[in-house]
DNA sequence: ACTCACACGTGAATC
DNA sequence: TGATTCACGTGTGAG
């Protein structure tokens, strides 16, 4: 939850809207400023009407904004890679992130020590991505199976996917499952080379088959592999 | 370097130094200015006379600072461990660290997958098998897709196999495809309550696809469950 | 000149 | 209560 109730400014990433009028006019209405239509008030000098004084103004108050609004969504974005955050402040998300990059360098290190002492081949510890490219699936190949859905009894279904690896697929099943009141039980998941296997017990409070089967062919959707 | 040429405070956030006295003063100097920046005004002496107001209000002055310079300091740290620094900057920082960390986790993964592809070990994962008989199937139930052979390419395929848990069974899997001439590449098995999953990796040289079918076949009268 | 990035002090909100 | 975090507007250098 955010700290402070503001209204929400432009940092929503890639689209470029610049809209801010309310804030502007908030603050020259507090500047005694009541000008009613215009927001534009920029000007590079001041424009003291005679008598009262007190024009403040600055030059890049709306770039300033945008700088903070950045590097706040650099904060976000941040918090959202690292698994384990602490506390909801901008200190405890650099220290968690700093950690977290350390934990995973040790990881791949000691992950590349253990893969030199395997007594496998060679010509596999290339230690690149090059090795599971190589493994990509030929454009005949027919995934029959991608989404299973097992019933298990009562309201208790197995739910078993297969799917090529790619990034944010899994939260978007996780969405889904969600969306249709799927409480997930248990999971596990297995990879290798570039495919996964993700394997749910589930559970759905009073779900008629009919529904079942929408949300199968929801998930069949969603990991299907796009257009080869 | 240090954008600022200002007196090197107590940054680091521990010990209290005896400098604070002397900011006080000169933040109290400084009062009337609204904005802070500017510092190098160094008019030396404040001393209010008492007939003017300056209510010098520092509430939480160096609080502020010690909480700036404990973020600063964070990203400082971070600039640190992420090895390709595109720009000085925090946006720039912030941004780096978090392509690096996505890239790190891809490393770990990757190299996961590659130590789970050591050949040799085929060994079953047994979960906690014990938690609940009352997840038994119902007699009812009709398990579709027991076994699967998903062909990847070549002569690879991903073969899935679910199954209620019985001693013995995975013996007689494995020596169902040890007797077609099957090498085992990579297998992960799961399971949870009664049930098991596994999930092979096998390659077959030189067989046509009828001779996959049969051995299909094979294994889902090896797994199926024996007629109650 | 002008843009960008930064540090600063302060009011407000939350714990 | 106060301690702590945050967003804000502004001044000022560097490129």
């Amino acid at each position: 939850m955010p700290r402070r109730p503001r209204a929400a400014r432009g940092g929503g990433g890639g689209g470029g809207t610049a809209e801010e009028v309310k804030m502007e006019d908030f603050v020259e209405s507090m500047l005694n400023f009541g000008g009613g239509g215009g927001d534009e008030s920029e000007d590079g000098e001041q424009l003291p009407p005679p008598g009262e004084a007190t024009e403040y103004k600055s030059k890049n108050l709306d770039a300033e904004r945008r700088r903070r609004s950045r590097l706040n969504n650099n904060i976000l974005a941040l918090r959202a890679v690292v698994p384990n955050i602490t506390k909801m402040s901008k200190e405890s998300t650099l220290s968690d992130a700093i950690d977290h990059i350390k934990k995973l360098q040790n990881e791949v290190l000691e992950l590349q020590t253990q893969l030199a002492d395997s007594p496998g081949e060679a010509r596999e510890k290339q230690g690149s991505a090059s090795c599971s490219e190589s493994f990509v699936p030929a454009d005949n190949v027919h995934y029959q199976g991608q989404v299973e859905l097992i019933p298990l009894g009562s309201c208790k279904y197995n739910l078993k996917i297969f799917w090529t690896k790619r990034v944010g697929l899994f939260t978007k099943v996780l969405e889904a499952l969600y969306s249709y009141n799927v409480q997930v039980l248990s999971l596990n998941t297995i990879t290798f080379y570039g495919y996964a296997e993700s394997f749910f017990s589930i559970e759905v409070k009073g779900e008629q088959d009919v529904v079942m089967v929408e949300l199968r062919n929801l998930l069949s959707g969603i990991v299907e592999v796009p257009s080869i």
